[in-house]
DNA sequence: TGGTCTTTATTTTTTCTTTATAAAAAATTT
DNA sequence: AAATTTTTTATAAAGAAAAAATAAAGACCA
């Protein structure tokens, strides 16, 4: 999953950034209101954590903008207290929730989650296929009952592809969801961790990822 | 589905085109709004990307001609926020819809799905005729339940018969709408994926796809 | 330093096009 | 109308091009 922070608050980004990554997401950040919504418009982000002060263009102005160009991905704001009258305003004005500072991390932690978690094909929070069972919040793949130890990419390409299961997912897709701004649009990389990850997860007869040529990969419960 | 893209910023054009032909569209592309005219005008286009800034001719000058001319294929302009205030003055003159750079490529793809689907009535994205079903946008192929796997192109020309289901579609037809223009018109080419397309699909009873003599290929339900 | 991620170079696979020939359909001649 | 010629379409198979898989080396970094 990946996330987009705007936030120029050094404190909080220094704890927030290394704390979000270990938690296996994917992040850009910014401390720049107009640099935030810029990055906004040209990345596909699965949520944006969003400060209200901001310098260049605040967190309100950058809301309502993304809002009119019609982009609906999910927006958590994070506010001062003394802004909290403004709390409705926000919610109307097109965030999905906010929270305000200070903040427990595991609050917020606890808050994206709820935001990200997609009602969709993945019960009590852990996703499967056959008999391949990944847990995002434990980090933890299991194939047979057996556990099997991915690297960190690896493990958010797999728990991509599968929370869209049944899908084609071109490189793009991949690229804009798993790997952050500064990836390589032309690296093979996505090769390299799909070859690691069937070498890790696929036997001769057990087939799991599915290369659909000149359109992407896909991971499907029937071939 | 074939496209125009007539664009001279090459940062945008060397992120669009790839992304559009991994979408399966068929693209051409210009930097020069005449030459887009040019291209407008002699090929036949399913949907036209028009910058706004052109050196040549400029985005409402060519949208003007080609109107005039009688053409009405959709048109999606591509502005930046300043030029925002002409946007009615746009869709007047006779663009299908607009989008303000940035962009995110996206939202893009979204309303080039939504202007080329906006027309016909087939239901769900689903085209059928028979016991054979095409998605194309899970890039999926069914006949009588069980999936068949095809190379995107013979997936791009199989959809172009179904979506004029019922029509004797020429070579150069085809030619214009499934590949691009660099192909040569007097190859036979289509002859050979006509035929893959019926090895794949086509069993001893159940025919698909007729030949008309000196005409073209149609799909049709009754023989 | 070991593990992870990325890059580079090479091989393999898949897809697309061309070429050559056969078959079928249409046109022409007798 | 039958026979012959010409044109159009079908097929197989080779060749070219593009896409993907792989191995291995290099970079990064906790």
């Amino acid at each position: 999953m990946r996330l987009l922070l705007v936030e120029d608050d050094e404190d909080i980004v220094s704890t927030l950034l290394p704390t979000l990554k270990a938690d296996n997401y994917t992040v850009d950040a910014t401390g720049n209101g107009e640099h935030g919504y810029f990055l906004a418009c040209t990345n596909s982000y699965d949520l944006i954590i969003l400060d209200y002060n901001l310098p260049g263009l605040n967190g309100r102005e950058i809301i309502k903008k993304l809002r009119y160009e019609g982009l609906s991905l999910p927006i958590l704001m994070l506010t001062v207290h003394s802004e909290l009258n403004d709390k409705i305003d926000l919610l109307t004005l097109g965030a999905d929730d906010y929270i305000s500072k200070p903040f427990a991390l595991s609050e917020l932690l606890t808050r994206i989650k709820v935001i990200l978690r997609r009602p969709k094909s993945w019960q009590g929070h852990t996703l499967k296929i056959n008999d391949l069972e990944l847990d995002p919040d434990k980090f933890l793949v299991t194939r047979g009952g057996r556990r099997i130890a991915l690297s960190s990419k690896e493990f958010a390409l797999l728990e991509y592809l599968l929370k869209h299961q049944g899908l084609i997912l071109s490189r793009q897709d991949i690229m804009e969801h798993v790997w952050d701004e500064n990836a390589d649009p032309f690296s093979n990389t996505i090769e390299v961790h799909i070859r690691n990850l069937r070498r890790k997860l696929e036997t001769e007869e057990q087939k799991l990822i599915f290369t659909v040529s000149n359109r992407g990969y896909k991971i499907d419960e029937k071939k």
